[in-house]
DNA sequence: GCCGTTTTCGGCCCGACTGTTTTCAGTCG
């Protein structure tokens, strides 16, 4: 079983818990932490790296010792000394940290005093109350802890667990909170920050942040909200809730010299804040969700780029605050000037009546225009896709017909004729060469068959690549977003193979998909690959995904030059000549 | 356990809310 970035990531996560309920060296437990966040955030992957001998070390965060033992799982799958520590401590210990307002030190009294080392035998002890009796727990400690596991359960029953939700999701949600908080009249400003605002692919909760001159009723306003399920917590600058959605939203509130340090604070990443107070720390400098401060005295904090001045960085967009070179990149001058929805020309991928789209041509070409498109490409299935009334050779012929008309017809908007093609299981393309040559742009995807081995897969959808009609690979890792994994493949050589055959990556925009993701993205740009943000549009509102897919597409650093459809018909049809 | 424009030791980001306490620890973000 090749071990992926993200296995050897949550061995060392799960061996940060059990050393935090053995009392160990906070700063070593962080330590294990932060190489986790490394190794998630890498786009290599590590086993290939550790066959190689590439040296592990000069990842940050990863120095000797723990470059020892990534070799180790890398090789063998898992960590002899994680073992060790699961003999001393049961490992569902670990599962009992999953449990909001539970952490290491009354894990390890339940462990020691009761010997509770599952949910089950916690949630016994609970309804028993002897939990009540341990030292720093008390009655309300126990019925909270009942109703958490409740919940938890409850949670599991309705959709097999919490999880981070679509960002889409978390879009409707928070702006319809957002409206109405905005409906208080002593609301200045509402801001929602968090991952929301940094647009990542889900959203674990909301985190909005409010400007309100004086003490108000706006606490009171934002935990009466209708979806409200339960109050977790309420205070004067902050309170959390639950909605019914099984979704936490935290509002702060700040006074207006407060806005740009406390936005910053609460938009986030968690490692960019941190990697920003660093060098505040550097220069002598306190920053808080308050403000920079020189001792006590305040000299920043009123906007976002206030306080990023103070510690000699410029502005740096939310979708880049990742802590992954953005604060080197800022320092030295070198920040992305990222692409913008504005930027974009035309939707490179989207489906008609022909297939499984909802509106003719004619209707889609319509909407686009009124979006300001310059052009779109109409890419139906091809026959492979039964199921979706894919096109053979003599409907395609069809449909190209019926475009050339529209083109006649359609003034400000030019149709290019394509096709989304399945590329088959040993990598041939579903339609011959006779018919891909008239047409303006072959798209190609893997839609079954995903389980084939990390090799075949590769090697499938680079002949694939080899066809010289093909130009772009559509949602080249194919997963569905807490649905469907990706499929095995290396991406790393997909990549590298596309520059050097002029072939282009699709960032699918569906919110379903964001496929390619920010960190696959970034890789591109590395290489020098083009990517094609498109909305795979089934509908005439899917056309608005775009702007899921430009939110990805900043994430991975992309500029208007890394992203096909900036270009206007005239420079794309050069591009696109292989 | 990592790291270095105070470089091989001694640091390692910062504050709000809750519950159990009676001045604070634990948890969370």
């Amino acid at each position: 079983m090749p071990v992926h970035n993200n296995d050897i990531a949550d061995i060392f996560n799960e061996f940060a818990d059990l050393l935090e309920i053995k009392r160990a060296n906070p700063f070593r437990i962080r330590s294990y932490r932060n190489a986790a966040r490394t190794l998630t955030g890498q786009s290599r992957n590590i086993s290939d790296m550790v066959r190689e001998g590439d040296d592990l070390t000069q990842l940050p965060g990863i120095g000797k010792d723990l470059a020892a033992k990534i070799k180790e799982i890398a090789e063998t799958g898992e960590l002899s000394k994680l073992n060790d520590l699961k003999k001393e401590l049961p490992d569902d210990l670990s599962k009992l940290m999953k449990i909001p307002g539970l952490g290491p030190k009354k894990i390890k009294v339940l462990f020691q005093d009761l010997g509770i080392a599952s949910v089950k035998s916690l949630k016994k002890a609970a309804q028993g109350h002897k939990l009540r009796e341990l030292e720093g727990f008390g009655d309300k400690t126990e019925q909270n802890i009942l109703g958490e596991i409740e919940r938890i359960e409850e949670e599991i029953k309705k959709h097999g667990g919490k999880e981070r939700i679509k960002l889409f999701r978390a879009e409707q949600i928070a702006e319809k909170y957002r409206e109405y908080l905005e409906k208080h009249k002593e609301a200045e400003k509402i801001q929602v920050a968090g991952s929301y605002r940094r647009r990542r692919e889900t959203v674990g909760d909301l985190d909005i942040l409010a400007v309100c001159g004086k003490e108000t009723g706006l606490m009171d306003h934002f935990v009466g909200y209708e979806d409200v399920e339960k109050i977790i917590s309420k205070g004067k600058t902050k309170s959390s809730v639950l909605l019914r959605a099984g979704f936490q939203v935290d509002l702060r509130v700040v006074q207006p010299e407060s806005y740009g340090a406390a936005l910053l604070y609460f938009t986030g990443s968690k490692d960019h804040n941190i990697a920003v107070r660093k060098i505040g720390v550097g220069k002598n400098l306190k920053i808080n969700e308050y403000g920079v401060f020189k001792g006590d005295r305040q000299i920043a904090g009123k906007t976002e780029s206030e306080v990023y001045k103070a510690v000699g960085l410029p502005f740096i967009e939310p979708e880049l605050r990742e802590d992954r070179g953005e604060i080197e990149a800022g320092q030295k001058g070198n920040l992305p000037r990222l692409v913008e929805l504005g930027d974009i020309r035309g939707d490179l991928h989207m489906h008609t009546r022909y297939s499984d789209g909802r509106l003719t041509i004619k209707e889609m070409a319509e909407a686009a225009r009124n979006k300001g498109y310059e052009y779109i490409a109409v890419s139906d299935h091809s026959k492979h896709l039964t199921v979706a009334n894919g096109l053979d050779e003599r409907r395609l012929a069809e449909q190209m017909k019926e475009i050339d008309k529209l083109n006649q017809e359609l003034k400000d908007i030019r149709i290019l004729k394509s096709i989304e093609l399945d590329i088959l299981e040993d990598g041939a393309l579903d339609l011959p060469d006779e018919v891909l040559k008239d047409l303006d742009l072959v798209l190609c995807s893997v839609h079954y068959r995903f389980n084939l081995s990390l090799e075949k897969q590769t090697k499938r959808i680079l002949k694939a690549m080899d066809n010289p009609y093909v130009n772009i690979i559509c949602h080249p890792s194919g997963r569905l977003i807490n649905e469907r994994p990706p499929y095995e493949v290396n991406m790393e050589k997909l990549i590298k193979s596309a520059k050097e055959r002029n072939c282009f990556m699709e960032l699918n925009a569906h919110p379903d998909r964001l496929d390619l993701n920010d960190i696959y993205c970034k890789m591109a740009k590395k290489e020098g690959v083009k990517v094609a943000v498109s909305t795979d549009a089934h509908a005439q509102n899917d056309l608005d995904f775009m702007r899921f897919g430009v939110g990805q597409a900043r994430r991975g650093w992309l500029e208007t030059g890394d992203v096909l459809n900036t270009r206007s018909w005239k420079d794309l049809s050069e591009e696109l000549g292989r």
